[in-house]
DNA sequence: CGGACATTTGACGCCCGTCAACATGCGTGG
DNA sequence: CCACGCATGTTGACGGGCGTCAAATGTCCG
C-alpha cells in the first residue's frame, strides 16, 4: 500500500502547534479540545505527563495518515480539521467507516495493525503519541484507560447504527441519517439556519452510505425540492426542517 | 420493547452450571471457555474474585436476553450455545450485528443501556455479572481493563469488516464472507470435510448480511451446483473447497 | 396423515448503479 | 479580464441485481 508523506509538516509559524515534543510552552494546557478529547479523563498534573510523550503535527489536505494494514505506531488526537476513516476492496470499491472531527481519538486499537485508512478531508492538527508510550501511560493512569474503553464502546455503538444503516435504510434514509449526525457534530447556527459545512465530497459521503455518488447527488435534489434542506453551494447544506430530516432517518 | 423473561432458568440437573453464586465448588476453575473469555486475563488467585460476582445462568432456545434501549446492568460470558445480536427499525427492518458463540463477551459496553438486542439462537449457558460490580473489579484488576479494551478494539474492527460488506459487496461476496467467517469461528472436520453446522436461519443469515431470505437462499444453490459448497441439509454446510470460497469472499 | 413452519424456486418489478452528457466552480495563464 | 481546462457535481436514460410476492417443496411433529 502507498503512503504519501503520512506525516509531513506543512509551514507553520505564528501557530501554536509545534512539531518539537514537550514544548516548555506545556501546549496541553490551552488545548483546543482538551475536555473533549481522552485528555479531559486527567487532571493538570497528569496532563503534564501526558504532554511529555505527545508531539503536535500538522496535514495537509488530502494526505494520507495511515493506512490499512501498516503497523500501528501511533496515536493520534484530533485538534482541528477533518478526517476520513476507509477501507478498500482490492478491485477499488470503498467503504468510508467514518469521519473524525476535533476531539475525536484516531487509531483507537490495540492490534497491531491499523484496521483502516486514514486520510485528511482539510488541514488538519494532530496531538501525536507512540502507541508503546501510550500503553505505559496507561499503567500509570488507569482513568485514562477507562476513557478509553468509554471511548471504544462508544465507537462500537456508533459501528451499529452505520451497520443498520447500511444493511437496512433506504437511500434516503441514509442520507437523512448521515445529514443528521454531520448537524450535530459539526452543524452551525447561522443567522438562525442551522448549517453544515461539508468538509468531504459527494463521493465521500456516498461511500459512507454506500450508495453511488449519482444517488446522493439525486436524493439530495428530492430533499431540496421538498423543502427539508437547502443547497446554496455544494460545500453547505442548511436544515430547514430539522423534523422532516429526522422523519426520513427511519429511525424511531 | 417486550421482554420475555430474559433470563429465566430451565431444568438443570446433572450440570455443573449452577443458578447460584460462589458456589463453593469454584466453577471458574472448571470452565470450559475459561482461557478463550476475559477470565484468561486473570491468576488463578483473582480468578476466585471474579467467581464471587458471577452468577451461572442459562437461557433456553429463543428468548430474548436483553433488549436494545434497556439498562444494561448485566454482562456476560457466553459458554454454551449460540446467540444473536440484532438492532430493528420501528417498521420492523432487522439488522443482525453479529453472532455471539461460546468464549464470546456479550454486553461489552460501558454506557448505560444496550445498543442492541440479544437472543437465543439454541439452549444458551452463560456467565453473568452486574455492570456496577464489574466496574469495581476493574479497578482492583487493571489486566481485566486492558482485555476489556482489546476486546473492544477487536469487535470495533469486526464491525468495520463488516461495514465493508454491506456498504460495498454482492450478495454472493456477503454470504461467502460470512460463511468463512462462521466456518472460522464454528468450522469442524467433519471425517475431512470442512463442515459448518448453523444454528441459525436463513433469515438471520439474510439480517446479517443485508439481503432477503430468498437471495441468500438463492446464492446458496448457486455456490452449491458451482461446487463451492454442499448443504445435505438446510442446517450443515460442508465447504468442499474453501479456496473457491475466498475467491468469491472479495477481499484480496 | 395433516398442519405449521422453514426453505426453495419462479415471476415480476423497482430501486439504485452505470454510463454518458451537461453544468458549475475554480485556478491558471494568456 | 476572459479563455480554457480540470475537477466536481447534477441530470437523464437505461439496465441489472436484488427485493417482493406467491406457489411449490421439504421438514418436523403431533
Amino acid at each position: 500500500m502507498i503512503q504519501i508523506n503520512p506525516l509531513r509538516i506543512w509551514a507553520s509559524s505564528e501557530d501554536a502547534l509545534q512539531t518539537t515534543a514537550a514544548s516548555p510552552h506545556f501546549p496541553c494546557e490551552t488545548c483546543e479540545v482538551r475536555d473533549k478529547a481522552i485528555c479531559g479523563a486527567l487532571s493538570l498534573e497528569e496532563l503534564k505527563h501526558l504532554n511529555g510523550i505527545t508531539t503536535q503535527v500538522k496535514v495537509p489536505t488530502g494526505r494520507m495518515i495511515f493506512c490499512e494494514g501498516d503497523e500501528s505506531t501511533y496515536l493520534f488526537n484530533v485538534v482541528r480539521g477533518a478526517i476520513r476513516l476507509s477501507k478498500l476492496l482490492p478491485d477499488g470499491r470503498r467503504q468510508v467507516t467514518g469521519f473524525l472531527f476535533p476531539g475525536d481519538f484516531l487509531g483507537l486499537s490495540v492490534a497491531e495493525h491499523y484496521a483502516y485508512s486514514a486520510d485528511t478531508l482539510n488541514d488538519v492538527a494532530l496531538c501525536r503519541f507512540e502507541r508503546s508510550k501510550l500503553v505505559q501511560l496507561l499503567d500509570e493512569f488507569p482513568k485514562l484507560e477507562r476513557r478509553l474503553l468509554d471511548l471504544a464502546s462508544h465507537e462500537l455503538a456508533e459501528a451499529h447504527g452505520h451497520l443498520l444503516l447500511l444493511g437496512r435504510k433506504t437511500a434516503t434514509e441514509r442520507l437523512a441519517s448521515l445529514l443528521l449526525k454531520l448537524l450535530e457534530r459539526i452543524g452551525e447556527d447561522q443567522n438562525g439556519e442551522m448549517t453544515i459545512d461539508l468538509p468531504m465530497s459527494r463521493h465521500d459521503l456516498a461511500d459512507y452510505a454506500g450508495l453511488s455518488m449519482e444517488t446522493v447527488s439525486r436524493t439530495f435534489t428530492r430533499l431540496r425540492k421538498e423543502g427539508v434542506i437547502e443547497t446554496p453551494d455544494t460545500r453547505f447544506v442548511v436544515v430547514s426542517d430539522t423534523d422532516a430530516l429526522q422523519d426520513r432517518a427511519g429511525d424511531y
